[in-house]
DNA sequence: ACTTACATGGTTATCATACAACACTGGTCT
DNA sequence: AGACCAGTGTTGTATGATAACCATGTAAGT
């Protein structure tokens, strides 16, 4: 028998849920940019939690540069509110529409990487990518190694735009895009499936070889496409 | 005379120099992933920092996704070191490389933002942009009051998608896009570059009232194109 | 031999309290 | 009016204690 226990054991810390709860609050507008947070000891209170646990998480808002306090006056939302870093809520994104926000982005991000791509890739891109190719093929459709070599072929497409920050994006947020699906756990197997897929790649490394942006471009987000089918997100309209 | 403090008045808080400490150690290597650190009390007394104190610090590191810890086990290095941040070294960004980078990326998501934003933009989206055009007429170029407008523009269009995280992705790179330019300060002042600016802007504002994408896309790119220019970020070659 | 139950030590998670450092307010004194 | 000063509230830090949990070893039971 296949146990399918819990990925993550989300994080019992209380610090982890008092912060979520006031960036909930910042998130939403009940606590405006400038406005000063309760002190400590009355969220303590309202949460029921021990003073530290409320210092834990405000000490973890103030990293993400949601908040910033200062001795003896208190803690305040940011006027900006990411300074450095940007993050995003876990929680947030057990919601639909959230999770189809992502995915929508990383269409973007992903179509226009596979058009650059297409326009500045070097022989060794080249050569990377088909042997991801090569790898994906002999694995099983949907076993740790195929989505491993998935993710190695974007990452791929990605740094072949040249773009130092295209990579650090689009594997961000395709991180995120591939917990919320690994969470939801919907996901179908077939041998078919595995036949298509590969079909779809095989055309983006055609494209991308050949030079021709907008072929890339239709291929990726052709793929894209089949993939939000796969995954379950079928409302979907393109333009 | 105009004094130029640090940016950031680093944290007198012990908690983030702990952090940071933990930090740099994992960076270079000195902590492999998979290794357990030193218990609090250990890393409490070798700081010289009570246990809470520590325990923020570790807090911090959490969130980041440095490290993972257990109840009863430890605190270990995360195997992938970016699980649920995104950050951008201030200092990589002075790189002329890395700049073009980063606004070549800023362009891909506004530009696809313009088209989207045509497609589903209300009439309180429209309100917005035409009363952000209205002040930035008045205002002078390059003002305080100018740059402001021109950003609550941008991000009106990006609201305007519907895409919950396109806002948060295109200020944040929108940010330390404006950040560097503002840093290298080499930007002119003309009466002649405020009149185009706004006409950019207008055509732009055209198409997305149209509910035409591709002409939002166009106007734009060409906007974008013309920023550069303003810049003195010629280099760049467009398909 | 193998499994189960229990005991033990170590670690994190949380709580509670106390004190120090700092900001703000209002009154007093000059 | 302006300077000084005490009082109050808040954050920053320290300290000790307790609960929950993991890992390991050992004894009891099968």
């Amino acid at each position: 028998m296949t146990l399918k226990l819990d990925k993550v054991n989300r994080g019992p810390h209380l610090s982890t849920l008092v912060a979520s709860s006031i960036s909930r609050e910042i998130a939403q507008g009940r606590l405006m940019p400038g406005d000063q947070l309760p002190t400590e000891q009355q969220l303590a209170q309202t949460f029921g939690v021990s003073r530290n646990v409320v210092r834990e998480a405000i000490a973890r808002l103030r990293s993400e540069g949601r908040i910033w306090s200062q001795q003896g006056r208190g803690a305040f939302v940011a006027d900006q509110p990411n300074a450095t870093t940007l993050t995003i809520d876990y929680e947030a994104l057990q919601q639909a529409a959230a999770f189809q926000s992502l995915f929508e982005l990383r269409g973007i991000l992903e179509v226009e990487a596979a058009a650059l791509a297409a326009k500045r890739r070097t022989g060794d891109d080249l050569m990377t990518m088909k042997d991801a190719l090569v790898t994906m093929r002999d694995a099983p459709y949907g076993s740790v190694m195929w989505l491993k070599t998935d993710l190695e072929f974007h990452k791929t497409v990605a740094a072949a735009t040249g773009n130092l920050y295209m990579v650090q994006f689009l594997t961000f947020v395709s991180e995120r895009v591939r917990e919320s699906i690994l969470a939801s756990g919907n996901q179908q197997r077939s041998e078919d499936l595995a036949a298509v897929t590969l079909g779809e790649h095989q055309r983006i490394l055609d494209a991308i070889e050949a030079g021709d942006g907008d072929k890339a471009r239709d291929a990726m987000r052709a793929h894209l496409h089949g993939a939000a089918n796969r995954v379950g997100l079928a409302g979907e309209q393109s333009e």
